[in-house]
DNA sequence: TTGCATTTCAAACGTGTGTATGAAACTATC
DNA sequence: GATAGTTTCATACACACGTTTGAAATGCAA
């Protein structure tokens, strides 16, 4: 392992054909051929097709991941343990939005990488994805510690849907842009993001400004979920 | 044409396989097997794999197209040429839930096609769902009527969020049931269109309470039920 | 029946694919 | 500079896929 300059050339070049043509179109030889390295350099260095696949995913979902992590953090230690709902939901999509849709990274290869395998859903990628719920619980979590009182489905129906606006809008927004004949503008990302977090929130809040202490007093939901770590 | 007994063996068969393995693992070779008749068939009757596919598609999405215009139609009629939004959003998320989550078609071939068509996006699907905008736009059109005064880049944001919510909990259903563990009750579907014409609803107004134009009733025609909150 | 169009069939075609092989070229350590 | 371990390379393998072919079977009208 004195240079990984051939396995980072195919890193590389994977990314940035997958960005371009999707992972339909794109065969190990069009990589190989990018990169400028052997035929076999893929299997040498990743074992198989899937696992490249696999392991581009991985990288830029990691990060993605710890800015959402570290967002959440930041936010529920300035709010001294619990985080206000807003911040919660600006944690969760605002990383994947701007990772995304980002006007830096407006076309970056990273960005269009992720978009894509957000379209295609690649079984590799997919195996990924449902690796994901555990990440997640740690957002069900401080929005329980956010909204207490609010029974648990609510949190996880107000999670999904933030999730559904966030990735829907990354998916489409090709779509968006044709149909609203440019109306919506997809560049400003903030502006997305907060239409987003706003929507979730009355999602979440019915509506009704954001307030702690519900004045209708609820019974605790039935079953806490058990521990959550890693 | 004498009979296409044939041709609709392959619909059949292939809407079957497709919907229970995905596209990217059924091949015509096991489409033809099912169907007990000959590979050349698919080839003679449909020209290709491609257009096979495509039939398939169309013909369920524009059941479900039809459905949508003749509720939004109804809705509009009732209310003197303007419908209430809600009963427009209810036009417009309702037909698909209940394509892929009624509790009737509950596990129904047609549902489940749908819902992979939903997953993995393939090729063909893809260049008809680009053609769908026109179908929006009608959508638009009678939200501009209900909600005069609103710019038309809110309306398209609300369409859009309207549809995210309804697609990303046909295409995350398995998800969101595992992360809520059962918490989240895809079985009632009149509850989750409700639900998602509630936030769409509220994405449209600001949160505050519906204006409500028409003072006529907005039950749409497919029973209504009152939101419930938990 | 005859004649013609439609439909079915078995078999093959051609190609594109991911992967495997085994030798050659490198690199590092002694 | 010999040796062992790592990396590159050209090449081939195996095969699954959608599609094509041309003949056989079938249907249908006169």
């Amino acid at each position: 392992m004195a240079s990984d300059h051939t396995r980072s050339a195919i890193l590389a070049a994977a990314e940035r054909l997958y960005a371009d043509r999707g992972f339909g179109d794109v065969t190990l030889r069009d990589i190989v051929a990018e990169a400028n390295v052997n035929l076999a350099a893929v299997n040498y260095h990743f074992g198989s097709k899937d696992e490249l696949i696999a392991e581009l995913f991985v990288t830029r979902s990691l990060a993605t991941n710890r800015e959402r992590l570290n967002e959440l953090k930041a936010a529920e230690e300035a709010g001294g343990g619990r985080a206000s709902i807003e911040a919660i939901m600006h944690a969760l999509v605002g990383p994947t939005l701007r990772g995304c849709l980002g006007p830096d990274r407006e076309g970056s290869t990273a960005a269009r990488f992720m978009i894509r395998a957000s379209i295609e859903s690649v079984p590799p990628i997919r195996r990924i994805k449902n690796r994901e719920v555990d990440h997640l619980r740690k957002f069900v979590a401080a929005m329980r510690r956010s909204l207490p009182g609010r029974g648990d489905a609510e949190l996880y129906w107000g999670l999904h849907f933030a999730l559904a606006m966030s990735h829907h809008t990354i998916r489409e927004k090709e779509r968006l842009t044709k149909l609203s004949e440019g109306q919506c503008d997809l560049n400003d990302v903030n502006a997305i993001v907060e239409r987003v977090v706003a929507v979730s929130v009355m999602a979440l809040t019915g509506g009704e400004p954001a307030k702690k202490a519900p004045a209708r007093s609820m019974a605790p939901p039935y079953g806490r979920l058990t521990r959550q770590d890693l």
